[in-house]
DNA sequence: TATTGTTATACTCTATAACTATA
DNA sequence: TATAGTTATAGAGTATAACAATA
């Protein structure tokens, strides 16, 4: 994989090992591209499910992002306090708190949007149409076997 | 993806997402079955690499691994430690470390060997075998697209 | 002067335990 | 008594800049 080109042995095998190289690199990519508006993938990925969910329970949005409730705390801190995220007691619930984008929230992923789409263009552009379905589709699969009972030998 | 089911919008189509998602879990997986040995992915892949190329210089390691040379420096330590690496000065280059394996970190990789396979079998049953071999290749190419021209729009 | 590795440091992300307020 | 969120804290992983020793 580098230029000295050493032996990467069995670790090229493993799918895990695939995986983190992977998201590594495009991780890093995405952070140049959302550096504009200072946003980190967690922080954005926050943001872009409040939008599809306004008034969306805080602990709904970790659960969904799999974040530790004691984590989304200072994270929607920042939100709120950048002028991104409105947080509101709930009216039902007066232990939970309701999210939803400010005005300059939806600028913000507004503004971000073609970014993304050519930031997802740069980095999957090896892959073909088929192939990055194909990728989606065995992807959300792994996840989702997280949610189930797949706990069987630990 | 979560039990109470809200909508996940255009998270679920962003590639980086579904990557960062399936490594978080498959990783989190992986150090539960190394834990017997105290071994996390990164000082996992470094022996794993050693092991493959005796005598390898430990920039070479950092390089093909993609890890920052200041970050090595505590990891070979807490290796060299543990009594899992031996760690010597070149013959040729004296500012150089050459690493390899001890006769213990050997064994453990050996004793990790099926706790592994296991684990890569639990994550990605969800796969058939065909599945994972395109996986695989198309991780590959993400990776490898770092290593060459690919920053004309950075 | 360039390269190998080191030190110091800071930030993001994740994890756990003990806590407060409300249900 | 259980749940929603908080506080405090720790650790892994990654990033940068300044430095020493050697080439």
């Amino acid at each position: 994989m580098a230029g000295t080109g050493i032996d990467t042995g069995h670790l090229e095998e493993l799918t895990g090992y695939l995986l983190r190289r992977a998201t590594s690199r495009v991780m890093a990519d995405f952070v140049q591209v959302a550096a504009n508006h200072d946003l980190r993938p967690v922080p954005f990925s926050i943001l872009l499910l409040v939008e599809s969910n306004p008034g969306v329970r805080q602990g709904q949005v970790a659960e969904a992002l799999a974040i530790k409730p004691a984590n989304m705390v200072p994270l929607v801190n920042m939100l709120v306090e950048r002028g991104l995220l409105r947080r509101r007691v709930g009216v039902e619930d007066r232990r939970s708190f309701e999210l939803a984008l400010t005005a300059a929230g939806r600028n913000v992923l507004q503004q971000c949007h073609a970014g993304i789409a050519a930031h997802e263009q740069r980095l999957f552009s090896v892959l073909s149409a088929t192939e990055r379905a194909r990728l989606h589709d065995m992807l959300r699969r792994v996840i989702q076997s997280a949610d189930n009972g797949d706990q069987q030998d630990l």
